[in-house]
DNA sequence: CATGGGACCTGCCAGC
DNA sequence: TGCTGGCAGGTCCCAT
């Protein structure tokens, strides 16, 4: 589920409220989200330690703690990371179903972790882990130019559609805004990356920000399992113009949205906008 | 090396 | 109404 601008609402919606708390008690309700260490040494790891920062890298969060650790987290499918104040009543118990990982904090609130399919989940890791997760350029970032973007395309035979799914080529784009992107660009998904013009790549090049940026200011695309970290649902999906509308009239010239399997997954794309 | 398929899981929805 | 098959935002692993 979670792509980018997903994470990202996330990570901003999470790091000034836990930066600096305490993870005073843990409780692992379903084994399967914590994929590294083992349960026990995982609670006996992580209780207690500071949270001091947050960050994001393509679509992994980190939480980075003190004295020492990283939680890196990935969604997958259907995870949500989410925060909420307790209730303070005395005797009072955390509904059940809420979470498959509880995270108590020192000032009252539960930052917790639920994940329908347990795809995604936690893994605790002593170094930073993410220069080791070999992953693209960030799209958003100041030094991603279409300099480099051309680069990145230049003789790759693969269809441009999985090139924007390879996290190794660019970070953070999935199913829905890879989709975007190129009808916003006008580019078939299964032309040869290396096949795009100039022009080409430079459309697909600010199509992609352009997606990212606008999807990020409506807090993200809620489709099934996504939330915000304080619940809400994001309002992308409303603006989503090819992903999902099969057979739907193109909002741009009417003709109807087609979608085939590329490898295992839907592409949504317009045959008359497309090319 | 690149591509394709399956595995990992559960829930939802269309169709019968 | 009730069952069934197909499908879902991601990534990893293995076979070809
Ligand atoms: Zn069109």
């Amino acid at each position: 589920m979670p792509e980018l601008p997903e994470v990202e609402t996330i990570r901003r919606g999470l790091a000034g409220p836990i930066t600096g708390r305490t993870i005073k008690r843990i409780r692992i309700v379903d084994p399967r989200v914590v994929k590294a260490p083992g349960p026990a040494e995982f609670v006996r790891l992580v209780t207690g330690r500071r949270i001091v920062g947050l960050r994001r890298r393509g679509k992994y969060l980190c939480l980075d703690l003190e004295p020492a650790g990283h939680l890196l987290v990935h969604l997958k499918m259907s995870g949500r990371l989410l925060h909420r104040r307790l209730s303070k009543k005395a005797g009072a118990r955390v509904p059940t179903g809420l979470g498959h990982l509880l995270l108590f904090l020192d000032d009252g609130f539960l930052l917790y972790y639920h994940d329908t399919r347990r795809f995604g989940g936690f893994h605790y890791r002593t170094d930073d882990p993410f220069p080791a997760l070999a992953l693209g350029p960030e799209p958003l970032d100041p030094d991603f130019s279409p300099a480099r973007w051309r680069r990145i395309l230049v003789g790759r035979q693969a269809r441009i559609k999985s090139l924007l799914l390879d996290q190794q080529a660019v970070a953070g784009l999935g199913n829905i805004y890879a989709a975007e992107a190129l009808f916003r660009a006008g580019i078939r998904p299964d032309r040869p990356a290396g096949s795009l013009s100039g022009a080409e790549a430079g459309r697909l090049y600010r199509s992609m920000r352009a997606v990212l940026k606008e999807a990020l200011a409506a807090g993200g695309t809620s489709i099934q399992d996504y939330r915000q970290a304080d619940g809400r649902s994001g309002l992308f999906q409303v603006s989503l113009r090819v992903y999902g509308r099969r057979g739907e009239a193109c909002p741009c010239c009417g003709v109807p949205i087609k979608a085939c399997r590329e490898g295992s997954r839907t592409t949504y794309f317009c045959p008359g906008c497309q090319h």
